[in-house]
DNA sequence: TATTGTTATACTCTATAACTATA
DNA sequence: TATAGTTATAGAGTATAACAATA
């Protein structure tokens, strides 16, 4: 069942992206969207992954103009990573795209059952972020 | 919500992946499973991938013993696809694996909000399949 | 000497184009 | 000629190891 909703899901996604960027991309600017300036080795962490790999896909995300890279002014061997106001402007519109997707399918529930889901879905993400040790809840209350 | 929802199913299932195949691979698998027999352009069709990288994909797997390929014994020019019996062991055990990690978050909840998400995804379910054009819902009643 | 980031190299996954074998 | 599958080639994403610059 669960199963099923996350296919469908993914489904009803992906017809809000008309997306170039994949999703390692999309990553990396959701990371940088709430850490300004973290510099790369952090950054590959966060997305456990390694410096080498995600300096790639900065030097990818630089050449399309969504993110921008700085010297650090404390450490001259730190980089700090910036999103691009053309990078912000792109996720903000996926963002608003992907729950445009989501209301649409929301609006055609039952109340109640509209309801029934989201009540679940917050017990959902309760009890699993508990079983998740030291996860830092990406506190934020969205509706969709 | 949802979205929070997803990614921490996504970090709860990756606790049950030991697995060595990747997203692809196992997408491959998946469609082997209920498709058995079928040929490489109609798998990379079920893909949306094209014949080249599917068959590439194939290659690795095969090597790695999860799928066989068969000549056709009608149009020479095909090659039947099946799993192995290694594939299908694997399959059940990250089925299984995977439901596991789920029960562990469902056990946890209050079970009226356990009853109330289930009824939600239901709901979600058929509402967003009936919004996909001509998409065969892959009937089967999974409890989890 | 330790740390930050990069380059070198290699493998998977993806795609398009060119090729082989069969129909 | 049309179709099934493969090989050729190229780009993105991933990793480890070797390297440069800075601390």
């Amino acid at each position: 069942m669960t199963t099923t909703a996350v296919e469908l899901l993914e489904v009803v996604w992906g017809r809000a992206s008309t997306a170039p960027t994949s999703a390692s991309q999309l990553r990396v600017l959701h990371v940088l969207e709430h850490h300004d300036g973290i510099n790369l080795r952090t950054l590959a962490e966060s997305l456990a992954s390694t410096p080498p790999s995600t300096s790639r896909l900065c030097d990818r995300l630089q050449a399309a103009g969504f993110i921008e890279r700085a010297a650090s002014p404390e450490d001259r061997r730190e980089v700090r990573l910036h999103l691009s106001g053309r990078g912000r402007a792109f996720l903000a519109d996926l963002r608003s795209r992907r729950e445009a997707e989501l209301r649409k399918v929301l609006a055609d529930m039952p109340a109640a059952k509209r309801i029934a889901l989201l009540e679940g879905l917050e017990a959902f993400c309760a009890t699993a972020a508990a079983q998740i040790p030291d996860d830092a809840p990406e506190s934020g209350s969205r509706t969709a």
